[in-house]
Order: structure tokens, then sequence, then C-alpha cells
DNA sequence: CGGGCCAGCGTTACCGCTAACAAATCGCAC
DNA sequence: GTGCGATTTGTTAGCGGTAACGCTGGCCCG
């Protein structure tokens, strides 16, 4: 007598989808995947039995038996947590695409000796992979680390990857210099702007995005007071501080993220300016902080979620042994996001 | 003859440290998780083993032999990015652990038809228990829809869980009544607050909380400026111009959330008044933006990270048909975060 | 001193899926 | 028709781990 299995956990197996549509598992497990060399017909029939059942693919079985990458590493530092949270929504649905899973770990401090170490957690606990999220895309005692321990990352977000190496990003050259050409367009002739932190490739690149604008328009890139900042609120103070305390005070400022913009805002607001009436404020990466404050922020948007997305796809993809790589590089369209927080400069 | 496997992925497993440690691989599995009846010297030669080899289990067998839950749902609105980012911190980190996905799903609108439609996509994509962040936690539509189909749900940071729900919490209502004495030992005597939205719970124990405190205090609460909220940065702005705009002014606001409370210093800048010198803020929660203004700001910090691990263990044990679940509330303690944005009221 | 019980460990048989190979089928030129 | 390569499909053998059950030997009790 044949009892039931007495492990069967009653769910839709590939199995039961192949009994109904006539074929064997493995064609199923064809049709499910890629679906190379299997007729049409054969295809609709699996596809429509699969539609009956409502069958879902196991993925713990999947990856078990296709001995894919199931650890996928994720090192953060501190980014703002909207950017942080973003980032993990798209990086998250591409891993579970994928059938593999997410390992967080914090890289809290800024020696490269406390970096290597948290990266060093990473090489223990056998992750296949690294992706790494600005700012530790650009940290070379992780890099390197990596390396030596032959394991493959991506960076994401650098302004100017290294030749070669895997990256997804957005043009910063290129959103810098629409963001700066919008200022000018609106009337703007004395832009501050306040860099980024310069440890950061991005910083730069966003910068020379800056200059390439104005120069374009025609203005004097001399006459531009640029201070510098570290992509902090708290730095943002200090630098529009001293933007305005200028004096010939520029009618708009552009800072290189937003949290430097929503300080330069405060700033303004504690000096009895008004925004955008008196000043205008732009800033950079629209994380949610540009909405939560008033008025509105026009910011330069990232999609991070599709670049988290894209750049797990490009590390399975160089994990996987059978053939080569398409594409090491992606760079992902920007797109300018105009709010309140930026006006015709005042008349004089 | 014998060839190697062709398949062997080269990977350290249960057979490797069974022979290393001289006993079966049953043996192994058996230290590894909880380690029922082994005698105390094989457990140490297992352990050895495993050290020696650097054995780490491979999660998708695992979690394939025993037929555990593989995919956990967590539908989130939206909440502060602070909030999700932290919150996916502290889950990411409990899957991993337990071997299973964190499957995402955004629910965006605000009519139950859509609440519900968002939740019916968990049904079809077989997750085995799902998680609910604050606000979901309180929609009806919601709930109703998981039950239907039977899949049980734990709801994180509600003020008042409905009995026997599986939940997570802090007790909002210690914590409100806290911060607000706070406040009154600090020398305030004429308290506003700004309460959170009412479809949620923990805004009427925020309420309560302050009430309490106020009335133990001896203080008059009619004589305590109150005005509804929403939660939302905007709503901020509104309910503290009409508290500012009061013929006598609280010398303090107390708002039920951060970002309520970062529109608090916002107006008050506007007006002229130094916070915390002419005004103090406080908030609740400790979201980033706490920290991403000035003055920084005195607020209730709830363990998000940790909430959100506990939500799922605590939804896996249900799910898990081994003997009875211990509990099914846990409350974890929150804590009082002193910053800068609170001083004692001006002398007058 | 025999037998029942249980702690401690090994054996077997899978979980659900897919790589690799084998077999069947097809198309098409001669 | 026949032969042969290309395409489509089936078969087998695991991937790494664990549930269920079987076996052993020591302990206790009658």
């Amino acid at each position: 007598m044949i009892k039931p299995s007495r492990r069967s956990r009653g769910s839709i197996t590939v199995q039961d989808v192949a009994r109904e549509a006539g074929v064997s598992a493995m064609t199923v497990s064809r049709v499910v995947n890629g679906g190379t060399n299997v007729r049409e017909a054969t295809r609709e029939a699996v596809l429509a039995a699969i539609a009956k059942l409502n069958y879902s693919p196991n993925s713990a079985a999947r990856s078990l038996a296709a001995g894919e990458a199931t650890q996928i590493g994720l090192l953060y530092s501190n980014p703002s947590a909207a950017y942080l949270s973003q980032f993990l929504i798209g990086a998250l649905a591409a891993a579970r695409r994928a059938g593999c899973h997410l390992v967080l770990e914090a890289c809290e401090g800024e020696r490269p000796e406390e970096q290597a170490e948290a990266t060093r957690g990473f090489v223990q606990t056998h992750v296949q992979g690294v992706i790494l999220p600005p700012p530790l895309s650009e940290v070379g005692a992780v890099r390197d680390e990596l390396d030596a321990a032959g394991i493959p990352w991506v960076s994401v977000a650098m302004g100017l990857p290294p030749e070669g190496s895997l990256n997804v990003r957005i043009d910063d050259f290129a959103a810098a210099a629409a963001m700066t050409s919008h200022l000018i367009d609106m009337g703007h002739r004395r832009i501050g702007f306040i860099r980024g932190n310069p440890n950061q490739t991005s910083s730069a690149e966003r910068y020379r995005g800056f200059c390439a604008a104005i120069e374009e328009a025609g203005l004097d890139l001399a006459a531009m007071p640029v201070e510098q900042g570290y992509f902090t609120f708290r730095s943002g103070i200090v630098a529009c501080e001293a933007l305005l305390d200028l004096p010939e005070r520029p009618t708009a400022i552009f800072a290189s993220n937003d949290d430097m913009a929503a300080a330069a805002v405060g700033v303004a607001h504690r000096r009895g300016l008004h925004v955008p009436q008196d000043l205008s404020v732009v800033g950079f990466d629209d994380t949610s902080l540009a909405t939560t404050m008033w008025p509105e922020l026009t910011t330069v948007r990232q999609p991070i979620a599709a670049m988290a997305e894209a750049a797990l796809s490009m590390l399975l993809d160089e994990l996987r042994p059978r053939g080569q790589n398409a594409q090491a590089e992606q760079v992902l369209a920007h797109q300018l996001i105009v709010r309140e927080s930026c006006a015709p400069p005042p008349r004089r």
C-alpha cells in the first residue's frame, strides 16, 4: 500500500504542472526559465497548465538544484535614510526574482581599517558578490579587500568609475549641467554652488557639469561663488552662511545634494529671506527630504531603485559561469524635478 | 571508476563536516539546529569541525528539506523613508537568519479597494505570512483580505492592538508621558500638543500619555492647546501656525512625530522665534530627520529594526507547525533622546 | 536477570528543481 | 525511401539538508 508521502507540502510543483500539461517536468522547467528549444504549441500548453494551477516555482529548490549564487552582500555606510530605503526596495525586488538573499552589513567607521574589517565580515559569511552603494563605492580599502578575497563587486552611483569595473550610475555631469541651465534659463546670473564631499567622484562630476553649463551660456565662471560642502546638513549650513555673507549675494544656490539644499533653505529663512522669491535653492538626488520641507525642492532625481536592481542583475550575470557578460557599465536616465524652491531672480 | 560528481560546487557541506568530526550528517544537522539529544562531547567535536572547515549551512537546501516558509510579505505604504529603511534593515537580518525571502509590496492608495487590491497581490504570490508596519497595521481592508485568505499577519507599532492579534510595539502611552514629564521638569507649564492622524491608534495613545502626565503633575489640562495633525510635514505647519497664533503662546510644542516637529521648527524660525530659547519643540520616532535639522530634535526613539526582527520571528513561530507559540504580543523598550531642541522656558 | 524505556546516533528517503545525458522526432537533401 | 544532423523531449541523478524512523546500548525496575 502506497501511503501519501508524509512530507508532502501540498503545494503545486513542476510535477503537477507536467502532468496537467501532459509533458515531463523538465519541459516545464524549460518553459519557466528562458524556454529555449521548446515548440510553441508545447510552451502554450505548459503556460496554460501553470495558469490553471496557479503554479509558482519554489525558489529554494531552484537555487539548490541550479547551484546559483544565494548570498549577495550589500555594504552600506550612512547614506541618507531615504536613499537607503529606495535602494533596498530595488535590491530586494531583484533579489527575490533571482532567488538570492541579500546580506546587509553596516560599515560605520571612517577609518580604512574599520572599513576593511566590515568587509571581511562578508568574506567570512560566504557572500558571492557585493553591491557597493555610495559612498562606499569609492572606498579603496573596501574594494581592495574584496579583490583580495576574489569576490566580485558592483559600484553604484560613482561619478567616474574606474575603467573596466562593474558599475551602475547616472550621468552626474549632464544632470548638473541641466540643472544649471534651468537656473540660467530662469534668469539667474549669479549662482552659488555648494560642492559635495571631495572624496566622492560624483562631487567633481557635478561641479564639472555646473562649470560647463555656466561657460556654455557665456557667463563668467569666476563670478560664481563656490563653497565646499560635505554632503551633510551641517556642512550645508556653513557653506550657505558663507554664500549669503558675500557682499554681492547670489540669487540662486545649487547644492550638490538635497540635505545641503535643505540646510540652505533653513539658513535663508532664519535670515528673513523668502524662498524662492528672494533666493532660489536647488538640490540633487530627490530624496524624501525634498518633499518634507517647505517649499518643496527642485532637484535631480536618480532612479535609485532601478539602479539597485541593475546592480544586482549585473552582479549575477558576472557570477553566472555561462558565457561572457554583455556589459560592465550601465548609465541610467536621470530626471529634472521642478518644484517650488526656485523662481526667477528678484527684480532689482 | 568513480568520477568526482560533475555538479559539485566545491563548497563545504554537512557531509564534509560529518567526515571531519567522525559522525553522521544527521548529527551535524542536529548540532547546528537546536541540538537536542546530542552528547556534549559529540557536540564539541562537531563544532570544532565546523569551525575548522568554516562551514556555513546552505539556506536554500535547508528550507527545501525542512519545508519551511520561504516567502514573507511586507506591505508598506508611505511611512517616512527613514522608518522604512530601518525597518527593512531589521527585517532583512531576521529573514536571512531564517532563510526566508522578503517580498515587498507597495500599497499606494488610500481607498480600501486599492489597499485590498495590493493585498491580493500577496495572496497570488503565495506568501505565507505578512508583516504590516504602520500605518497599514491599522487598515481594516488589508487585514480582512489576509484573514479571508488565511494568511497570518503581524502588526507593528500599533498603539492599541486588537486582543489576540500578533503584534510588536512600544508603549506609546508611557513614552508620550515620559516626554511630557521631561518638558514639565524643565519648567514648561503651557505645552502645545499636535496630535497624530486619528486613523492610527498610536495617535490616541500618545495623546493619552500626554494628558496623563499633565494631570499627574497637577497642571490644568484644559489650559494646554491641542491641534489636530496628520503626521505629515504639511499638517504640522498648519497646526503649529495655529498654536503660535494663540494670544497666550505655549512655551513648548510636543508634536506626535518628527515630521510635524520639524515643521514646527520651520514655522517658528520664519516667525523669528529661536528654538529652543523662545520655544521648545519635541517630536516622536527619532527618524533621521531628527538629526538632519537644526537644532537637532529631542524625541522618542523606537527600536525600529528590532521591532521588525521581532515581528518576523513571531510570524515564523506562528507558521511553524510544532507546538504552540509562546507569545502573541511583544512590547519593546523605547528611549527618550534628549537633543538641542528643548530648553527651559524663557523668563518672563 | 529479563524486558521496557529512552538518550544518542545512523539510515533512508525524500524536499522541488535542474544539469547532463539519452532518446525520440523532425526536416531535408540525395 | 534513406541517412544524417538539428531540434525537441524524456530520463537519471543528484544539489545540501532534514523528517521520520531504526538501531544500539545503558539504566532501572520488577
